[in-house]
RNA sequence: GGGCAGUUGGCGCAGCGGUAGCGCGUCCGCCUCACACGCGGAAGGUCACAGGUUCAAAUCCUGUACUGCCCACCA
């Protein structure tokens, strides 16, 4: 005998390696079919595996079993990430916290290396969690954003865009992580409302005057002040403008300017203009011709300041300067003061506008086609709310910058001859006493010579001493090739011409513009197509309360624990019912064990099932002469079932096949047609039972097995013999189709009918504590002879289901003493409950039923009463609304009679 | 400051023109020979608020109030 409980540890771990072991999920191409595919968003090489890589991969497992069944080319193909930042700084942690070294410690090289090392161990643990997780990734090829055929990609992308002029070098304003000490681009920069302080500062005139007071939150960056700025139209500073003040404690006079960006009403109206730290002032400054003056270094530290603060940090110099501020009496006042904190999205830390020479890709060109595709309805967007968003943010593009100052990336493919570019070169002897080129400037004279490997010699003076740039390419640069450089762009490979463009895109409103736009921009820059035709935007992941889960908070919920505990199909279940798109999900363990006891009864559903199949001999087909009620109904309710499901994966709306398929299983298949069969298991009547039982089951465990693939296959392996399948796998059998010959709206209302009446004698015995192995009588009084023809005809699906020994129906039925009554449309039901009945219990509930008659009455008559309702109702609804009358004033004489016996 | 979502029984959500559903929780009764990870039953909601459109609105429109998210150079 087979357990009680499903087990899923060892089915799943006997399953992963059945479907690795037969390459079920490996490219191949056929050309007869219509390729489905998704490229994963391939998770960062950084550790463990979270809740919203299981919730986001499963959604693509889902679309690609699905699709796969439904007879598509379907592929999903398979990488990880090598995470540039957040990858260099987890292994720096690691370096510090196991050997207290320092990546300078180790030199570039070494440093490169220990990453490479650790992607390797990394990455096998990564596709292990994929294997656990039951999705449908070939394993044994895994693609790599840094592997050969990638960087090659990467190269040949730059090398384009370099020679289109859209990859350019330009020394401006860039956000600067003085922790990570990079640059990054806008969008890998976050905003953070931070509890701060706004200091008025008094600068004096140079002709000895009051001068000017300023608001500021920087206080340590007035050493850089280039200017004063006031809005033209300030009458209060009018005369003013044109005269020089003096920064307090530099002691350096800068002029009063007008400018538009100063708002009048903030602060005092007047604002210091700090070119080289602060954007807006960059650009106020662009405007004035200002000079630029860097106080603060790339570490952060002050400098080019007076003495008292060169080399202190920039916090601290803050500190000091107000003290020395408020000791020259130059300090006004002091706010609080919330303000928006740009950090690094990596770290967290305080980002520093910072004037450098960086590379940048000019985006407007690049965007336009983007914009086109994406208004025109050709990209679509699940939810389409999202649409507005990416077409705005596309508009409003400024240039990305590309080049990041770390080590583990793409190093940017160009060189400097060391005669030829000597003035733009800089170099440093690192710790290990090499060499190193650790500046570039154009503006120096630089000269760049694109090239993937090193040159052979300089084009210009022939030399040989070549040096390539220190920078690394932003990580997003090669993501944003992903859907193409994994089919072996730039080649012509049958892949890229097979499998490109690929069908949707499954992944994280969080990094639609970092990584989407750029995909469908590079996309259709190099091949004129766009990389995916549907944007699949899937929420996040919280803890029950909607926080996102995190560390620190103690809330993270992992999801291998979980799989452990639960099995792999509870946990992937548990996620699909709420998956919305772009809906965030409240998760807790609690959502697990709804979709493990689902699990269970699917386990045990079937269990009764095969245990009744002993003694038959199968394969069993579907019966054609199909004419018992409960059969009717079932297949009714089977094929609507599934329907609805195809039409949730069509529609990517998944929350809506899992819920389908849960409450048909459940609520329409055990609850009901189960419970009605047994009575048919000792009759002539049980193949045929047999029959449509397990071809039901089996066509749902299809329906279910992109879902939950491992108790699907499990089960469906035990039902093979009996529905005379013979292919091993169900990933390459045809999901189940909806076939409107089954459809059947007369079984649906007569079906319907008996389980209200059903569900009347229930409740009355419940209420009346009936013991639930006593069998009752029950009287039936019908109005119509077709009402009357349905419970006679099904009597013993009223005996079985309430459990009555004696039924009695019949039209117009006399009220036996001491009943219990209810109504149900047009039948009134009567229990005799002599001995057993509550008559105050009665009353009460009578009463309650008498109230609600009256309110469905008065409720139907006023609007069968007006005229308007009448002319422009559809005369379906009229016809509904009399039915409704009718019964409301049957059930209220019925109740109303019954309530006078009682008395 | 701009934009986008959301506001439905104790909790988490679905429904998106015909008058409320699900899961969990609660209460009552059951170890009924597939399943107590179960079975049967019950209680519990004027669908945030105010207007409007319509014969009819949780469902469409407008506004308000909260909540969340995204974007933005107010020091």
């Amino acid at each position: 005998m087979l357990p009680k409980a499903y087990e899923p540890q060892e089915v799943e771990k006997k399953l992963v390696d059945k479907w690795q072991q037969a390459k079920l999920f490996a490219a191949h191409i056929d050309k007869n079919k219509k390729p489905f595919v998704i490229v994963i968003p391939p998770p960062n090489i950084t550790g463990a595996l979270h809740m919203g890589h299981a919730s986001t991969n499963t959604l693509q497992d889902v679309l690609i079993r699905a699709h796969r069944m439904f007879g598509e080319d379907a592929y999903w193909v398979p990488g990880t990430d090598h995470g540039g930042i957040a990858t260099q700084n987890v292994i720096e942690k690691k370096l510090a916290k196991e050997e207290h070294k320092s990546r300078h410690d180790l030199g570039r090289e070494a440093f490169v290396q220990t990453v490479w090392d650790w992607y390797n161990d990394c990455g096998n643990a990564i596709f292990n969690q994929f294997r656990k997780m039951g999705w449908s990734l070939d394993l044994s090829d895994i693609l790599f954003t840094m592997d050969e055929k990638r960087a090659q990609a990467v190269y040949e992308c730059f090398r384009r865009l370099w020679e289109k002029k859209y990859i350019y070098r330009g020394k401006r304003l860039i956000n600067w992580c003085v922790r990570c000490s990079t640059a990054l681009s806008d969008i890998e920069v976050e905003h953070e409302q931070h509890a701060g302080k706004l200091w008025y500062l008094r600068y004096k005139g140079e002709d000895g005057s009051d001068g000017i007071v300023i608001a500021t939150t920087r206080p340590e960056t007035i050493y850089a002040d280039a200017a004063i700025a006031v809005n033209p139209k300030d009458e209060r500073y009018k005369n003013m403008v044109g005269k020089k003040v003096i920064i307090p404690l530099a002691n350096r006079a800068i002029p009063i300017i007008a400018d538009e960006a100063v708002e009048l009403g903030f602060g005092t109206g007047a604002l210091k203009i700090t070119p080289a730290h602060d954007a807006t002032d960059y650009e106020v400054g662009q405007r004035h011709n200002l000079p630029i003056m860097t106080v603060i270094n790339d570490k952060g530290k002050m400098i080019n300041c007076p003495e008292k603060y060169l080399g202190m940090d920039r916090d601290l110099c803050r500190q000091q300067t107000v003290k020395d501020l408020e000791a020259a009496g130059l300090l006004v006042k002091e706010e609080k003061y919330n303000n928006a904190v740009s950090t690094c999205y990596r770290c967290h830390n305080t980002i520093e506008p910072f004037m450098s020479e960086q590379w940048f890709v000019k985006m407007d060109e690049l965007a336009k086609p983007a914009i086109k595709a994406a208004e025109s309805g050709e990209l679509r967007f699940h939810p389409e709310s999202w649409k507005t968003p990416f077409v705005n943010w596309l508009k409003n593009l400024q240039d990305w910058c590309i080049s990041r100052q770390i080590w583990w990336g793409h190093r940017i493919p160009v060189w400097y001859c060391r005669h030829c570019s000597q003035n733009g070169l800089t170099f440093a002897t690192d710790q290990q006493g090499h060499e190193q080129l650790t500046k570039v400037s154009f503006e120096d004279g630089a000269k760049p010579i694109v090239s993937y490997h090193k040159p052979e010699k300089c084009p210009v003076c022939g030399g040989h001493d070549l040096v390539q740039d220190p920078d690394v390419l932003d990580t997003w640069f090669s993501s944003a090739l992903w859907p193409m450089s994994v089919f072996g762009w730039p080649e012509k490979t049958p892949e890229m011409e097979h499998f490109y463009p690929t069908s949707v895109m499954v992944t994280g409103y969080e990094i639609l513009y970092l990584w989407v736009a750029r995909m469908v921009m590079m996309g259709l820059e190099f091949t004129g197509k766009l990389p995916f035709t549907d944007v699949y935007l899937n929420g996040i992941v919280r803890d029950r309360h909607g926080q996102k889960m995190s560390k620190s908070k103690g809330n993270v919920i992992d999801p291998l624990d979980m799989t452990a505990k639960y099995g792999t199909d509870a946990v992937r279940f548990s996620l699909l019912m709420q998956a919305v798109p772009s809906k965030d999900i409240p998760y807790s363990e609690d959502s697990i064990t709804g979709a493990r006891n689902f699990c269970n009864k699917i386990y045990n559903a079937s269990r009764f099932i095969l245990m009744n199949m002993e003694g038959i001999q199968g394969p069993l087909a579907m019966p054609k002469d199909i004419t018992e009620l409960a059969d009717r109904w079932i297949l009714d309710r089977y094929t609507h079932a599934i329907k609805t499901a195809r039409e949730g994966i069509e529609k990517y709306n998944l929350a809506l096949t899992a819920n389908t398929l849960y409450h048909f299983l459940w609520g329409d298949f055990c609850d009901w047609y189960v419970e009605l069969a047994k009575q048919r298991f000792q009759t002539a009547d049980k193949e045929k039972v047999m029959a449509l039982c397990v071809n039901i089951l089996y066509g749902t465990l299809k329906a279910l097995h992109p879902l939950i693939p491992f108790i699907t296959e499990e089960i469906a392996a035990s039902l093979r013999p009996y529905v005379g399948e013979k292919e091993e796998f169900l990933l390459n059998q045809a999901y189940p189709q909806f076939d409107p010959k089954l459809t059947d709206k007369e079984a649906v209302s007569k079906m319907a009918l008996l389980q209200g009446v059903i569900g009347q004698i229930r409740t009355i015995r419940s209420q009346f504590n009936v013991p639930p192995a006593l069998k009752i009588t029950a009287v039936l009084s019908a109005k119509t002879q077709e009402e009357l023809d349905v419970l006679k005809a099904y009597e013993n699906y009223i005996t079985l289901m309430a459990k009555v020994g004696d039924l009695r129906i019949g039209v117009n039925m006399e009220k036996p003493k001491q009943t219990a009554t209810a109504v149900y449309e047009n039948i009134t039901i009567y229990v005799p409950l002599t001995g057993l009945i509550d008559f105050d219990k009665e009353r009460k509930r009578l009463e309650k039923n008498l109230s609600l008659a009256k309110a469905n009455i008065a409720s139907r008559e006023a609007r069968l009463a007006q005229e308007n309702f009448l002319k422009h109702a559809p005369q379906e609804q009229v016809e509904k609304t009399r039915e409704e009358l009718a019964a409301a004033k049957l059930a209220l004489a019925q109740v109303t009679a019954s309530l006078e016996d009682l008395a």
